[in-house]
DNA sequence: CAAATAGTGTCAAAGAGTGTCAGAAAGTGT
DNA sequence: ACACTTTCTGACACTCTTTGACACTATTTG
């Protein structure tokens, strides 16, 4: 599981340091891609290609699925890490994620998140809503019960 | 079940030891998350993970959904003791729990809470305020017997 | 083919995290 | 009250991680 917050920087190549705790448990690289917030999300390989296969068996007939898969595999990217444990970002995934020079990298659980440092400051701020909060935990709770 | 409450230190590094007894209840260690007050929430393993599970099963094109995956994922983390019982508090769960070199440690039946001492003295005055607690808890229903 | 650009490897320094140990303090039993 | 055990703490040494710099290779472009 992906776990917990950090701010790295990017160098003048365009490369990152993935977190070593992160790089333990996907070892193979990850596969990168556009996500739905001006952000980036990073699967493991095993789990993005999960996503494929999901995606693969939606019908092609719905402009809806066509287009979401356009958005989640012309964006993607495998990546593997150098010998110092960093991934060189494509170019045109840092511009839709507008990152340039520090990002923070986000861990939701079986995945994990690049952001740019303003834009994640934005949506960590969205989280201190109370009232939001409490529906939003509301659901959660409801389906810890389920079993 | 936790219980009392235990003032410890934090050293150099931001290493906080746990009670003995609490890391009986929790051997294998602890997951810790942002609280609701500016504190710092921790759980015994099994007891996050159900939430984790439950929260991976949801999909991700629903935006709360991310949202409260963001919200408790990145906030949380998952912490092992060294030798001595000691845990290492991520510097951004610090921040948000306003905690340097010393903290309380407190008990609240199946999990714990870490405070900094200075937010805990005004929860624990506001516990005490005779005219507050006349009326307080009147809506809350506990008895010795099961529901 | 040459030049410019993009990508990759290597290294060392700073900083963050971890292990160990001994002493102080607190708790326990006789 | 005393001896004994356990727990917590601070200090120190050590390891691991990240970062910036530099050198080098590969690719694209004119």
């Amino acid at each position: 599981m992906f776990f917990g917050q950090y701010e790295h920087n990017i160098d003048a190549k365009g490369r990152l340091t993935i977190p070593a705790s992160f790089r333990e448990q996907a070892p193979e690289g990850i596969y990168l891609t556009e996500g739905f917030d001006s952000n980036l999300i990073a699967y493991p390989k095993q789990h993005f290609e999960q996503i494929a296969n999901n995606l693969s068996e939606l019908s092609i007939t719905d402009p809806e699925t066509r287009a979401l898969r356009r958005l989640i595999f012309s964006n993607a990217a495998m990546l593997t890490y150098d010998t110092a444990g960093r991934i060189l970002i494509p170019a045109f995934l840092r511009a839709t994620g507008q990152i340039n020079d520090t990002c923070m990298i986000i861990g939701i659980g079986d995945s994990f998140e690049i952001w740019s440092v303003e834009l994640w400051s934005l949506e960590a701020q969205s989280h201190n809503d109370p009232q939001k909060n409490s529906n939003r935990w509301a659901a959660i709770n409801i389906s810890a019960r389920g079993n």
